[in-house]
RNA sequence: GGCGGC
DNA sequence: GCCGCCAACATA
């Protein structure tokens, strides 16, 4: 764990502005929080799971809020809302130990989805986007004593110059204020601090940069600061991923973290044709039941953080296909994009993903690309992950790919030959049998007292036969999940229990 | 990705 | 540089 360099912080002079005569709690003198120190974990289950439920919904709710809100006046008040209604931090309302339990309930809430997120990338990524968003939003909304008491408390380092300084650099201050509406120069300070400390600024171009130092005025202090809990917070969840495994054997932690890092909204499913509603969550663990070519995307989409053209076409209309709903549908290539900004995104995707849903022009409601379009238009090239695997690999990353899948050197041999015939759906088909079937049988699914599967023609076709092939026959009373269990089981066990 | 507009 | 509009079609 981080050791906190300004640890010793205590009342200062702070008592004397603001808050007036509000006593200061020492553990958490104010609302804001760098959260560099673990808290001591002394709770029971119940209050740790609603601990962190509070705070995903919280997150939850900033990323949601982010891509529907209209401006920023809009977003803080939705924002604001549920912060007051799930994370309640009060300035000096009620007695010191209400606000002692609120802190504390941030505090451990931040730490234990800490843990929930570091697994992966992805979830890192997301985990540290609205955590940022959190903290930023918080940053405004204290008021100016406690913002300043909070960051004189954390010894940044950021040493402000001298007017003899300044006006040596005067003209260079100057200039990288150009943008700064109506900049008085003679009341503004400047901070010196490490240029990396200021990168987001230095990218901007909205400061002076001389010998390593870069010089910011005292009024864009706000970004130093999250940028700065931002590289922290990063940091930590990269440490946290490396120490994770060494805890995962013994511990009973373990299954509580997974299963809060794939909590939903709270969302009831009805089981209707096929998998019913599917959210942006659900993507991941029905993954099992895609087809190649989809799961190639998939996992494209992953390791990249982006697709192109042709795939999101492809795979966005296959999604759509399933049953994800396109409020969903954008939270998800949102989350998917995690290189992109909010900005780039909003204006490059939304409005192709809106248009697939028929909300946009003509609003025709597209069908997925059928195996016979996949397979004759629209060659993937190269960057590209479109196309049919059984169609558009070469015979030897298709091999790779198979046996990556889990598919026994037979198999493949006779998919191969398959494929050298032009069979490609065919080869498909016999994928479908050795892998979902296969399972299927395994697991003494009634649907799966079939010798073969009708030939696949339809990536969807694929994915609803796959999925009918769990849910009819729950011969072990909801056990689904045991040893070989993925997560795609889990997402189906979920249906289960919501249609009975 | 293509087409189109400023 | 900003933006809009399009493509699809299995299927029990
Ligand atoms: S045959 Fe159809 S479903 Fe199977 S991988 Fe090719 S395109 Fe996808």
């Amino acid at each position: 764990m981080f050791v906190n360099k300004g640890g010793k912080q205590r009342t200062s002079r702070a008592g004397w502005s603001g808050e007036g005569e509000v006593a200061i709690d020492p553990d958490y003198p104010t609302r804001l929080n760098f959260y560099q120190k673990a808290p001591l974990l002394e709770i029971s289950i119940e209050e740790f799971e609603q601990f962190a439920l509070d705070r995903l919904q919280v997150l939850k709710a900033i990323e949601a809020a982010q891509l529907r809100g209209r401006d920023e006046a809009e977003i803080f008040k939705q924002v604001e809302a549920v912060c007051r209604e799930r994370m309640c931090l009060s300035a000096s309302a009620g007695s010191m130990a209400i606000r002692h339990d609120e802190r504390r309930k941030d505090h451990i809430s931040h730490f234990i989805l800490r843990l929930a997120y570091c697994r992966t990338e992805d979830l890192r990524s997301w985990f540290l986007r609205y955590e940022c968003a959190l903290f930023r939003h918080r940053l405004m909304a204290v008021d100016a004593a406690e913002k300043q008491r909070f960051i004189a408390s954390l010894n940044l380092g950021h040493k402000q110059l001298s007017k003899k300084e300044k006006d040596l650099m005067r003209t260079e201050l100057m200039a990288s204020c150009a943008h700064i509406p109506n900049f008085n120069f003679e009341n503004e300070s400047f901070l010196e601090v490490n240029f990396e400390d200021a990168l987001d600024l230095v990218q901007h171009r909205r400061v002076y940069l001389r010998n390593g130092y870069a010089y910011v005025p005292a009024m864009e202090q706000m970004a130093l600061v999250i940028g700065e809990f931002k590289r922290r917070l990063a940091a930590s969840l990269e440490m946290y991923a490396k120490a994770l495994p060494r805890m995962d054997e013994d511990e009973r932690l373990m299954p509580v973290l997974l299963n809060i890092s794939r909590q939903n909204t709270g969302k009831e499913y009805t089981t209707d044709a096929v998998a019913g509603k599917v959210t942006a969550d659900d993507v991941e663990p029905l993954s099992a039941l895609f087809p190649l070519c989809m799961s190639h995307l998939h996992n494209g989409l992953r390791s990249e953080g982006h697709m192109k053209h042709g795939g999101r076409m492809q795979f966005g209309l296959f999604l759509k296909g399933i049953g994800l709903p396109l409020d969903e549908a954008i939270v998800y290539w949102r989350r998917a994009f995690h290189k992109s900004t909010d900005d780039e995104f909003q204006k490059k995707y939304v409005y192709n993903i809106r248009h697939n849903y028929g909300m946009e022009g003509k609003r025709a409601d597209y069908t997925p690309y059928s195996c016979a379009r996949i397979i004759t238009s629209n060659q993937p090239g190269a960057g590209d992950h479109h196309g049919c695997p059984f169609r558009h690999f070469s015979p030897d990353n298709l091999r790779r790919e198979l046996l990556v899948s889990g598919v026994d050197e037979a198999d493949v041999q006779e998919m191969l030959q398959l494929v050298t015939g032009g069979h490609y759906q065919v080869a498909c088909t016999r994928l479908f049998e050795v892998t979902q079937l296969a399972r299927a049988r395994q697991q003494g699914k009634a649907a799966a007292n079939v010798a073969s599967a009708e030939t696949i023609t339809h990536p969807n076709h694929y994915f609803e036969q796959a999925f009918n092939l769990m849910s009819p026959g729950k011969q072990q009373n909801g056990m689904e999940i045991e040893s070989g269990a993925n997560a795609s089981q889990h997402a189906i066990g979920k249906r289960w229990r919501g249609s009975n």
